[in-house]
DNA sequence: GAGATGCTTCGGCTACGGTCGAAGTATGGA
DNA sequence: TCCATACTTCGACCGTAGCCGAAGCATCTC
């Protein structure tokens, strides 16, 4: 039959276990060098160069040459929603790693997702902005309000320059943690990047987590409380 | 670090080429023999067990036994949309097909995505109905307004018992051909439904292209006008 | 009951892809 | 200039996953 584009070529790309960590990892956000990814797939610089050339060809990732390194980094931010959606979806299957692991409650309360903020503090910052009408929830869609405008401005985000870019201002992106929605697209990575200017939080070495300080999480809580009313609405059944 | 769900298995699971034709395959609705799979897939029946069981094991399908046929299915509509996202995915990045094929245009003209119209004329179809104000089109999220609920009683579809079911009414999904939104969710089913009921079009035998008849076609593109207006702020350019 | 059809299981073959050691190339620093 | 570091290429090894032929169940038809 073959119809339709090739699925199986990113299928087998994605589907080395050594591969599915490298981009995990770059899922982060931050570029590694090929060393770097060798350690997170668990095998040998040689064995990691031929994945990353593989998966360069492939088109899923970039490298960036700096002295004697090479930086990679996901080619685009649709690699990044495609490793994400695919979480998301193993997770509904109960494809989860064996062991849990003491990083794994930190890395559903606050991670990074390529340039986001994501986990249980990303949905409920989402959660937050729709409650006080910063952000219209359609289906599955969102956008910016006038109100919320207003709010962003005086929280210190410029979003006339958001709104330049071609990148869309708001996304919604499924976490696979929490199996609910949070905030993407532009103004979700300035958002991000204002908790880390501020001193709110900051990103951890070797992962994936954001770690936020005492007095960063008590702000954080603050500025985005949560109201119990709107659970009712936004709550997905799990399947 | 291994952090977070295993994209790895659900990647292999789609890397193999005769499980992604499958899939593939599949994702035109119909619930097919594994007989049928196996020559979709291009292998023999034995062949095409082990696979069958892989993927039913994996949680991709869904077995159903009827007399001595075993027909398979999705197992849910998510992995119909994880499998139209990966096409959409590996169109842009120029994997396709080494054949463009006789079937190629009919495909994009017109298919079946798991139970909804896409294609050309399913982008068209959404376009038509955003520009007619029966659906509100917010970020990439869709709803529908109240003038569309009448529009569609009209037609002939009962909102209300759509409404009834846990499935969401409208959601935007990603056209791989066309890069652009088309209408899935209960509401793109009921309207794929009723071209059907109405003898408007039908499904091929071997493929997921949607045929429509001379007579059909000339409704469907009566009911569902292009308005030239609307595709400026809709069209997002390919990267 | 006999035969046909649909599918699964078993066993053995094969090939491809992942793996690493060793050697080769580039860049940086002393 | 010389060495260390970062990475790639080459070559060889090996395991696994895909593949099919043959045989074994199950179900329908006559």
């Amino acid at each position: 039959m073959k119809e339709g584009p090739d699925i199986a070529q990113i299928g087998a790309l994605i589907g080395d276990p050594a591969r599915a960590n490298m981009l995990a990892a770059l899922t982060g956000g931050k570029a590694l060098t090929a060393t770097e990814l060798a350690a997170v797939g668990g095998i040998t610089l040689q064995t990691a160069s031929a994945h990353l050339a593989k998966l360069e060809a492939g088109g899923l990732l970039l490298p960036r040459k700096q002295g004697r390194h090479r930086y990679f980094t996901l080619a685009d931010e649709t690699v990044a929603r495609l490793i994400e959606s695919m979480m998301g979806f193993a997770a509904s299957r109960g494809h989860l790693r064996h062991q849990p692991g003491p990083k794994e409650p930190a890395l559903r309360k606050a991670r990074i997702c390529y340039d986001h903020l994501a986990g249980d503090y990303g949905v409920r910052m989402l959660d937050s902005l729709v409650a006080k009408g910063a952000i219209d929830a359609v289906g599955d869609g969102l956008a910016l309000t006038a109100k919320g405008e207003e709010t962003f401005q005086c929280i210190g985000i410029n979003v006339a320059d958001l709104k330049a870019s071609r990148r869309p201002l708001c996304r919604s992106c499924l976490d696979w943690s929490e199996r609910r929605a949070h905030l993407a697209g532009s103004l979700g990575k300035a958002l991000l990047a204002s908790f880390f200017d501020k001193g709110w939080a900051r990103r951890t070495a070797g992962s994936r987590s954001v770690i936020f300080s005492p007095d960063g999480e008590r702000q954080f809580l603050a500025l985005f409380p949560v109201e119990a009313l709107v659970f009712a609405h936004v709550f997905v059944p799990k399947p």
